[in-house]
RNA sequence: GGGCGAUUAGCUCAGCUGGUUAGAGCGCGUCGCUGAUAACGACGAGGUCAGUGGUUCGAGUCCACUAUCGCCCA
């Protein structure tokens, strides 16, 4: 394995050239670490060696391997959240230069966009964009620019420090010429293919500001409990034209009005069409024309679920029903006039419909329906018309007036703001009768943020991408992304594109990339995709041109006579990030340097991207899209995209980690108004970068939600770095001392079966962990290691094999001991190289580089470890599975007992599930033998005469197969003797059990066999396993758990005397009853040995200087006294 | 209002295609062990697996509905 492995195949030949290990041969490690400090010191090792510029350089047999950044903006300071989508960027970029690629990591910034622009304004104290234009569009864009690097030290610094290697010197920017002139290189691709196009959207507009706000100004801007109109408009319709449709009959009374319900009476004029549920019945009502206007003079067209509803207390009278499907296609007479489309644009009017969108749920049933206000959608569908009520200023507009008004005049409501006209007109509906009911309702409406002015929902111009014209290839592409977590792919995001609508990509701004459209008096227009194109177009010199308004709307040009400006939108900046992939190498299709076509074309798509959850429909999808459009090898309709000849249709990203949010200790979302947003510094200052990241990491799946606190860091430090920490200590301390030849060339197969296993773990786990990095796992990686170095390495093999490093009798033995450890741990900074870097590369120095002068200068330049299957033992891992598990319920035995651990006691019995299991646990009884501290490991036959079994069924076996005799066999099973099924387990022999259904033989496997506890033991047992001690203490084993005592009392009284763990005692006694004296006599050799005594005698008259200690060794006994002193003082 | 996800011990999380007694770590209590120990081991208290209904011999796991929370969209 890395760095043992390559290293013997690298030096293999000159191994008898390497430095021999002598004096220290380790940095002494501090069993207090103070991370934060030992981290800052690894920061300037990079540093000093520019260790990550050298990771780029180094080999990559395998060739490039691509990331993308998504580009955060430096305006605020950087938070947790940050944190997290930066130490998963970072990980995979690392693990795969270890593999052998080459990870470029190009850093970007996004720079424009409104919340910079909301920033600056405020700054400004404007609460009207109209302010922005006032002051001078260049002095604001100058403004903006300044303020998104306001923070860029904080985010370099805290970059730095959680050791996210990602090239800061060099990054993309999205305000810079070259990143906006690749922009409009793709909007002239689109554009060229007739993907970019301009038609009506609906948006959220202020007519306050006379602006749309972006959605999410519209969701700052939502009051719950608003009061609105409620009203009941009553659209007649003609008697004939109902009779001919099979609705009424001659006898049905009218006149008839198709009633339908608003809360925006200001919209009534704008109405063309009405729609219905298709297979909803529809109720012919007699009723008052007016609420509470007396006896019933009108016929209503109202849907049967709803009728109740809207008469409320009103006398009515049903005389017919009628369905949607047959009311579809009449047509009615408007009640107000509205204003006719400037555009020209003319479709059907006043017209019933069906759609699926019609609810029953409240209203009557039949939606009025103004394309111009909130009904885009739907009018288009339905080739309706699209006629006008109110102007952008929220003015109602001259040509609305009741029918009978002469058109030459203006209006009533003419000029009037569209929210107090909704009471005149509503008044004069009800005058005319051509309105039912008003009230009031309270529901959730939006308005402007900053001026609580009511929002209109308008048909504006805009432009679009038409995302729906790849709408296949959009799915398509998508499943073949690497989605973590998987339901993204079919869920947040597949669904988002199965209801994909094109792209609205215009904006009425002012700090972001132009759109680079000009047009003519007369409306013809014309996409500029290049700085050279639009010198072409100008005539003049553009090299110093700033691409950004207010200079671009300064030229214009002439064309057969026509003079051409720009539109006056910028884009929406997901476009901009979107196009990162091209942009930030500048590309240009044909038109690209050499060095930008190379580097674009060796980086696209990306194998890795990341960021969290919301960028679903931000940059996922922006990204997303604009890869497959331009990648896109179009069809009968649609010429082919520009990177259709490099690459087959594809995303812009093959793998992307989508993160979950981080929330305050409390569940609550972080937010700077809450002040509950947790500074990264204080846990990077307190805990170090490496707890934050393998917290991170570790603690939930990177979807999950997670709480975060400065403790949960600390807790899960403590349970994993400062474990391996103390192993890492442990190893160095008696390295130290012992000097153990590493290099010593060992027979695998003759080796300790603790090292073997160890070794074997160790393969395993490099398996487990690349897999699972393979598969942009990082949580289930990060819990291998942890389990690996905490269970198997710490808990285990470092507690059973401490004798063998302090206290060494086998040279041999030793150093395979050792050896083993430095495997484990050289091995666990490779795998945490990626997660956690600093730790990686403190272990590494130490225990690597320390030592080998040609190893490489860091971790991080290394190979990832290579499992070598020849050492790796499956059958070994499960003995030793079953011997942890086997000691885990022995020491619960022992407990249980009372007889504590230093007793040694007679024996212990043992029963696995399995015979080969218990072959295993045989061939690694020495460990049970010392863990439980018993003289012998007997096994327990399943035919052995003092024990009864409880048998049950194998369910997961036979479940299928019995179904419900299931209950019948497990009652069965309960009746019958144990041991007779037992023993014919035992002997690998079928048993047939009686059924009330007749009888059932059943091959061995069939049964579960669980061993009572045998009498007369203490005995615990769990899952087919169970061990059961002898607890006889006969006076001899007495006699030696007080030996014992007598070293732990020694051992304690070392450590007091403040020796080091290698010197040398004298030991002097006196005192004691004759109990004690007997121990000392029978086993006084042992008890020195034990605490590196070299000597051991009854206390002359004159008492040696030292350190004495009093061990009492049965409560009723005379104490004995003992001093000990280091030898040669 | 729609979509997606979550809900398991006081806290943070495991629990594979349904299967035998629902686990771990932290915290709490008791006992034990210890010359790697900011440790470790055993035991205990702590769970109606969010709720209701269904499928099944058997449901934490599958289905339906409901509740609460989060994110996205309206």
């Amino acid at each position: 394995m890395v760095p043992r492995s390559t290293r013997t195949s690298r030096h293999s030949t000159k191994a008898a050239g390497l430095r021999r290990w002598s004096v220290d041969m380790f940095d002494e490690v501090p069993s207090k670490p103070n991370f934060p400090e030992l981290e800052r010191a690894v920061m300037a090792f990079w540093k000093e060696h520019d260790v990550f510029r050298a990771s780029l350089e180094k080999e990559a047999p395998n060739g490039p391997w691509v990331f993308y950044e998504g580009p955060p903006t430096a305006n605020g300071k950087p938070g947790v959240h940050h944190v997290i989508s930066r130490a998963f960027k970072d990980l995979f970029p690392r693990f795969k230069t270890m593999q052998g690629y080459h990870v470029d990591r190009k850093g970007g910034w996004d720079t424009h966009g409104l919340p910079v622009e909301i920033a600056i304004e405020q700054r400004l104290g404007f609460e009207d964009k109209r302010e922005i234009e006032e002051y001078g569009i260049e002095r604001f864009n100058a403004l903006c620019r300044d303020y998104v690097f306001e923070n860029i030290q904080d985010w370099n610094a805290m970059t730095e420090r959680i050791a996210y290697w990602i090239d800061l010197d060099n990054p993309y920017i999205t305000y810079d010429n070259r990143y906006i002139e690749s922009c409009w290189w793709v909007f002239k691709e689109l554009w060229t293919r007739d993907l970019l196009v301009e038609d009506y959207k609906t948006t959220w507009h202020s007519p306050s500001s006379n602006t749309t706000l972006a959605s999410h100004e519209v969701s700052l801007g939502y009051r719950e409990d608003v009061e609105d109109p409620s009203v009941y408009p009553a659209f007649p319709v003609d008697a004939e034209a109902l009779r001919a449709a099979g609705i009424t009959t001659d006898d049905t009374p009218g006149p008839f009005r198709l009633l339908a319900w608003t809360t925006t009476p200001w919209t009534l004029a704008a109405n063309v069409g009405l729609a219905v549920q298709a297979d909803a019945t529809y109720a012919l009502v007699r009723a008052p024309h007016r609420r509470g206007a007396g006896e019933p003079d009108t016929t209503f067209v109202v849907a049967e679920a709803l009728v109740d509803a809207t008469f409320g207390d009103d006398p009515i009278e049903r005389v017919g029903t009628t369905t949607g499907a047959q009311l579809a296609g009449l047509t009615y007479d408007p009640i107000l006039r509205g204003a006719s489309d400037p555009a020209g644009a003319h479709g059907k009017t006043h017209v019933v419909f069906t759609d699926e969108m019609v609810s029953l749920e409240d209203g009557t049933g039949i939606v009025h329906v103004a394309p111009a206000y909130g009904d885009l959608d739907l009018g288009r569908t339905h080739g309706l018309a699209t006629l006008f009520s109110v102007n952008l200023r929220g003015e109602m507009m001259p040509e609305v007036a009741p029918l009978d008004a002469p058109a030459d005049a203006p209006g009533p409501y003419a000029g009037m703001w569209f929210k107090d006209a909704d009471t005149h007109i509503a008044a004069d509906l009800l005058d005319r009768g051509l309105m039912y009911h008003r009230t009031t309702l309270r529901h959730a409406y939006p308005f402007n943020w900053r001026d609580g002015k009511p929002l209109m929902n308008v048909a504006k111009k805009s432009w679009y991408i038409k995302t729906t014209a790849v709408k296949d290839a959009l799915i398509e592409n998508n499943n073949a992304i690497g989605w973590v977590p998987d339901n993204v792919r079919t869920g947040r995001f597949g669904k988002w594109l199965e209801n994909n609508v094109d792209w609205a990509i215009s904006r009425e701004r002012y700090w972001g990339t132009p759109l680079p459209i000009w047009e003519s008096e007369d409306g013809d227009q014309i996409c500029v995709g290049s700085v050279a194109e639009l010198e072409a177009l100008t005539g003049r010199d553009l090299s110093d041109l700033e691409l950004h308004r207010p200079y671009v709307d300064d030229l214009t040009f002439e064309r057969d006579g026509r003079t051409y400006r720009r539109v006056p939108y910028t884009v929406d900046v997901w476009f901009e990030s979107g196009a990162m992939p091209y942009a930030q190498y500048h590309y240009l299709g044909d038109q690209s340097s050499e060095a930008a076509k190379a580097a674009f074309e060796s980086h696209f798509p990306a194998d890795y991207i990341c960021e969290a959850i919301d960028q679903t429909r931000g940059w996922f999808y922006s990204l997303h899209a604009l890869g497959t459009l331009l990648t896109d090898p179009g069809d009968d309709g649609r010429p082919a995209g520009p990177l259709a000849h490099l690459t087959p249709p594809s995303s812009a990203y093959k793998n992307v980690i989508s993160l979950g949010h981080i929330v305050d200790e409390k569940g609550e979302k972080m937010s700077k108004s809450k002040g509950n947003v947790v500074d990264p510094w204080t846990v990077l200052d307190a805990q170090g970068a490496d707890a934050l990241r393998w917290y991170l990491y570790a603690s939930s799946p990177p979807e999950a939600t997670k709480r975060f606190s400065a403790s949960l860091v600390e807790e899960s430090q403590r349970d994993f770095l400062m474990t391996l920490w103390n192993v890492y200590g442990f190893f160095t301390l008696y390295a130290n001392l012992d000097k153990p030849d590493l290099q010593a060339p060992l027979s695998f197969a003759e080796r300790p079966a603790m090292d073997r296993w160890l070794v074997s773990r160790v393969h395993q786990v490099t398996r487990d962990v690349t897999a699972a990095l393979e598969r942009f796992d990082a949580t289930t990686a990060a819990r291998s290691v942890r389990d690996f170095v905490v269970d198997d390495l710490s808990n285990w093999y470092v507690r059973r094999n401490r004798k063998r490093f302090w206290k060494s009798s086998d040279a041999a033995d030793q150093t395979s001991a050792y050896q083993a450890l430095h495997q484990a741990l050289t091995t666990t900074a490779s795998w945490l190289a990626p997660l956690t870097p600093f730790t990686a590369e403190m272990l590494y120095q130490n225990l690597v580089r320390r030592a080998d002068a040609e190893a490489p200068l860091s971790v991080h330049l290394t190979a990832w470890p290579e499992v070598n299957e020849a050492e790796v033992d499956e059958a070994l891992t499960v003995s030793m599975r079953a011997t942890i598990r086997l000691v885990e319920l022995g020491r619960a035995a022992r407990a249980q007992s009372g007889v504590k651990i230093r007793q040694p006691l007679p024996a212990v019995l043992l029963r696995a599930r399995t015979q080969e299991e218990l072959e295993g646990v045989r061939r690694l009884e020495e460990q049970v033998r010392e863990e439980l501290n018993v003289k012998e490991v007997r096994y327990l036959d399943p035919t052995d005469r003092f024990v009864t079994y409880d048998v049950k069924p194998n369910l997961p076996l036979l479940g299928r197969r019995m179904g419900s005799q299931i209950p019948a066999l497990k009652q069965a099973l309960a009746a019958i003797d144990g041991r007779e099924i037992a023993e014919a387990v035992a002997a690998g022999e079928p048993f047939t059990v009686n059924l009330p259904d007749g009888p059932v033989t059943l091959e061995p496997e069939a049964f579960l066999l669980q061993a009572q506890s045998p009498e007369g033991y203490a005995a615990e047992e769990s899952q087919g396993y169970m061990a059961a001690l002898d607890t006889t203490v006969t006076p001899e084993l007495l006699q030696e758990g007080m030996a014992r005592d007598l070293v732990r009392a020694l051992q304690n009284a070392r450590k007091e005397a403040g020796l080091e763990v290698s010197d040398r005692i004298d030991v002097r006694w006196s005192g004691g009853d004759d109990t004690a004296r007997a121990v000392v006599e029978r086993f006084g050799a042992f008890v020195a040995d034990e605490v590196l005594a070299v000597s051991f005698e009854a206390a002359s008259d004159d008492r040696m200087d030292g350190h004495d200690v009093t061990v009492a060794l049965r409560e009723d006994g005379v104490p004995l006294n003992l001093t000990l002193r280091k030898v040669g003082v």
